[in-house]
DNA sequence: CTGAAAGCGCTAACAT
DNA sequence: ATGTTAGCGCTTTCAG
């Protein structure tokens, strides 16, 4: 059985080629009666649109471009989920672009997939919600795009975030609560501006708890589980060492505790880790570790509806989007226990 | 400005339409001047051939459909990469397609994709790579497919595949090698049928090396972290406990020291722990895990450049491919060391 | 509310 | 080696 097209529909329904389109895409008047016989031929025939001559006729491709630059596959993979949960109900479909950060063929990657694959809209997820040279391309092409937490230049579009700087902010508050007062912070990534948020939480809730910020308790880490055995390692050797370390991602925080379990440092007795992500390492890690969780899922959904909406032509009045976090508690952090005092 | 056509590429070259078509197809019969001229053209106007107006005068959409059901968003994510790596200099797109294995839609859901979406070629992942319901859709539909790492039915398509069992064979090899006798093994979920092979390897390794196949060291796990713990929670409680932890994947080996840690049994030193995958939380673990890695991409590569050549029309004469695992080994496996004898 | 006609930008088949 | 002619299966535009 060859495939029925849509004059195949109109012929067996008794109506034009334009009724039926009209059918398929839910336009208005149509009666319902012709509507009925419409979607009877369709099932009988058991016909799909085809989405060249769809996206052909009506220069659309129906096709939505995804850049992403994390480096965690499960942020990823949460984010393209999201989006397809929202996009393929309305027959949109992804194109997903691995893109390396400060790839110099970035723009030229980009640039192919508007102007070949012209796909209708594009999203951007960090570090990428923060790259001029993809924001300027997307606006020089006249192409609508969401992002995913950008930090700068937020006016360039409509966007989704979480509140970041706040859960960290939180994080380091509930460490302070529970006695620790040198408390040592990784760094994440210097091109991840959303990293360097994080930070700022720390400093914050330092200052509020007027705890002083000490240049040694704070490393420069890649967010890399490596390198948070690198910064680790510094932190941990200093005579005067943190009773707790907060790092940027998790990825970091096992490789402090890594370094922990080696040079014998007990965890949460000797010495509390909290990361941030709640990637499945952070359960299936030894002890358990406290973290944060974002909502990337649900940034991923909403950001596809923002983008959809431009699609439609929709003015998005409310351009940005706050989804929370949450700190997620488990075993890797404790109270202080302060070492014995010499008499 | 507007976007060229190739009329426009056709006009400024002084050619014919087709003949620039020939120039972007990399067809032959088009003199090297010719050929020049049309070239200076096509980048003086910037032209990209529109896809939907290809793929519908072309009856091909130059979009691969990947079916994935793998739990982990490593391996997807790898395979995604691998599969992109070959297709996009080839102008293939990649749909993805994230399906819940044993759904009741999903025969539907890749009908859509096939029909609607008019994808040229599908590739099937496990555990989909023995779904029957699928394969007999796709061979019905008779559109093109490779699986990767299919356990059963090989002769249905071409496909791509590891030695599971052989590693998992070697892998038990050497931890009697290191003096176990004692070797628990925990088995995958059911419906990923690969996840047996791994299991036949242990068998295989225990016959081979005169050591007898005791039950009550054998448990059934489902590939996740929690049942990870439960079953070395069984394993362990025994008063005859095993001396070695073999976990057909690293989540559940995770699980099993998690739970050791918990009772306090000292890893490698008074058990020794190996899994299968390789993923992250395989080196991000405290001890690092003794582990399998499989060659995702490469597979992934393998299999696109199968799916491309037959949509190309060429015969495979070969229709499968054959690519190692190799067996990492890191700190959580060790010697056995003999517990205090009686006097 | 419904329909007829005219393309969208390419490729295929067949000239020349 | 190059050009001509017809569509591919839809949406759009404009008429009824």
């Amino acid at each position: 059985m060859a495939k029925a097209t849509i004059d195949d529909v109109a012929a067996l329904a008794g109506v034009s080629m334009k009724t039926v389109s009209r059918v398929v895409n839910n336009e208005p008047n149509v009666r319902p009666a012709t509507r009925e016989k419409v979607e009877a031929a369709i099932s009988a025939l058991d016909y799909r649109p085809n989405q060249s001559a769809r996206s052909l006729a009506g220069n659309r491709s129906y096709l939505l471009g995804l850049i992403y630059g994390h480096p965690s596959a499960h942020y990823v993979l949460d984010i393209q989920e999201g989006v397809l949960e929202i996009c393929r109900p309305q027959r949109y479909e992804l194109l997903v672009h691995p893109a390396i950060h400060r790839d110099p063929n970035l723009i030229n990657e980009v640039t192919d997939m508007i102007l070949e694959k012209r796909v209708d809209g594009v999203m951007l997820t960090p570090p990428l919600s923060d790259n001029m040279n993809v924001i300027n391309l997307l606006k020089k092409m006249n192409i609508p795009f969401v992002r995913v937490a950008p930090t700068e230049n937020k006016s360039a579009s409509p966007y989704v975030e979480t509140n970041d700087e706040e859960a960290s902010y939180d994080m380091t508050c509930q460490l302070i609560a529970l006695g620790h007062t040198r408390i040592g912070f990784i760094c994440g990534h210097p091109d991840h501006r959303a990293m360097s948020l994080r930070y700022e939480g720390y400093k914050a809730a330092l200052v509020e708890n007027d705890l002083p910020l000490l240049k040694n308790l704070v490393e420069q880490g890649d967010n890399s589980f490596e390198s948070g055995e690198m910064c680790g390692k510094k932190l941990l050797a200093d005579a005067q060492r943190p009773t707790a370390i907060f790092a940027a991602n998790d990825d970091m925080a096992a490789g402090v505790m890594m370094v922990a379990h080696q040079m014998g440092i007990k965890i949460p007795a000797q010495l509390s880790v909290a990361g941030f992500d709640d990637t499945p390492v952070a359960h299936q890690i030894w002890p358990a570790l406290t973290t944060i969780r974002q909502p990337i899922r649900q940034m991923a959904k909403k950001a596809t509806d923002l983008l959809l909406k431009q699609l439609k032509g929709r003015e998005i009045q409310l351009p940005a989007s706050m989804l929370s976090s949450s700190i997620i508690s488990r075993e890797s952090t404790g109270p202080l226990i302060k070492p014995k005092d010499k008499h």
